[in-house]
DNA sequence: CACGAATGTAGGCACCGACAACAATGCTGT
DNA sequence: ACAGCATTGTTGTCGGTGCCTACATTCGTG
């Protein structure tokens, strides 16, 4: 049987994917711990023996965000193959999985997060950043990329990355831009990273 | 007599103000309409009558930063001087406002709102915008930056600024990173304006 | 100055998050 | 085998919230 069993087996995992999806389906003001339990066909209680506040919950559904946002970077690019095309492929996953979870971008970078959390969630972004940095660095090592301190190079990479697609995320590019953007945004950084031209 | 009068005078204005405050000291889940009303001294559901939701004050809380957003980048740069300086200047402006209101700025570039406030945040995010398109468009016209349609070099500039503000902002970069990396940030945009070098 | 529109009030409803007291289950040492 | 304890889930309750409807007061305009 499965329905009347008295433990549910792993409802922390349930929670948060069905959390997810109603985040994606009805906006993250419409997420409610009682009706997940309901859902899940557990009391209205119950979930609060895994996340002891609703906070707790959106810190943790960020956290696995983060985390599939790092394995998406991860597999993108290829290992080796030139700067640019590597480059063109971070930035394609980045904004492939913000357009594709942007409820759950927006949680993720969102102000309000548990200090203790935050610690956390700062870890799995920068974990994120360690990829770009290591293309970078290989970029210098060929020549690709200008010298200099990698996080002065970085930051501002990531920055236009990450802010292009929030701007496309939320709506305020409209989908011709979004899509057109992306690729002027990818020149736009490589021009960045270049080295001076002698 | 001021506390018995029946109406209020304002009290759209005074929703919307006491709102932004709470919204900075609280965070935005703590925002209740009915604490607002008895803040105000008005009973709990006089808000409606200015609001006809939660969403709709929150909508009109985000225009409201979009103006003082526009209005911050506006006297920002001076009118004429360098390009370099004048993008310093926007770009400080742009993250000083961002620090100075994180939570405001969330709410700005938030996912969920309702698609005709969506249609007004978009036209006022655009007016800013045209700030931006303006000094590209000067710099050009100087030789400053580099040839070719507007938006290929602004959208990028203004993704760059952005997403640093919303790292900085969400508590992503330490305060040391988010202090020094503002300057990284400006050179790094200012080599993606350069017009080649023959 | 009357009357309709705008604004504010009072009450109620369903829902929510958090808490406390209690029950069933799983685990571990003996 | 089983006793005892930690884990997990249940029920009940409390104050609070958003939204709705019906009613009251005030404002502005004919």
């Amino acid at each position: 049987m499965h329905s009347r069993r008295y433990h549910h087996g792993d409802l922390r995992a349930a929670l948060l994917e069905r959390a997810e999806e109603t985040l994606r389906e009805k906006g993250p003001a419409a997420l409610s711990l009682r009706e997940l339990a309901r859902d899940l066909g557990v009391s209205h209680a119950a979930p609060s023996r895994h996340f002891k506040d609703k906070q707790a919950l959106l810190d943790a559904l960020a956290l696995t965000g983060f985390e599939r946002l790092n394995a998406a970077l991860a597999q993108g690019p290829a290992l080796d193959g030139p700067f640019a095309d590597r480059l063109a492929a971070l930035a394609h996953a980045y904004v492939g999985f913000a357009t594709a979870n942007p409820e759950l971008l927006d949680l993720m970078y969102t102000v309000k997060h548990d200090p203790q959390a935050t610690e956390a969630l700062i870890g799995a972004a920068y974990q994120g950043l360690q990829q770009a940095a290591a293309l970078v660095a290989d970029g210098q090592r060929t020549g690709e990329v200008r010298p200099g301190p990698v996080e002065q190079i970085c930051l501002p990479a990531l920055a236009t990355v990450h802010g292009f697609a929030d701007l496309a995320v939320g709506g305020l590019l409209s989908p011709e831009e979004a899509r057109t953007g992306l690729d002027d945004v990818i020149t736009y950084i490589l021009r960045g990273c270049a080295p001076d031209q002698a």
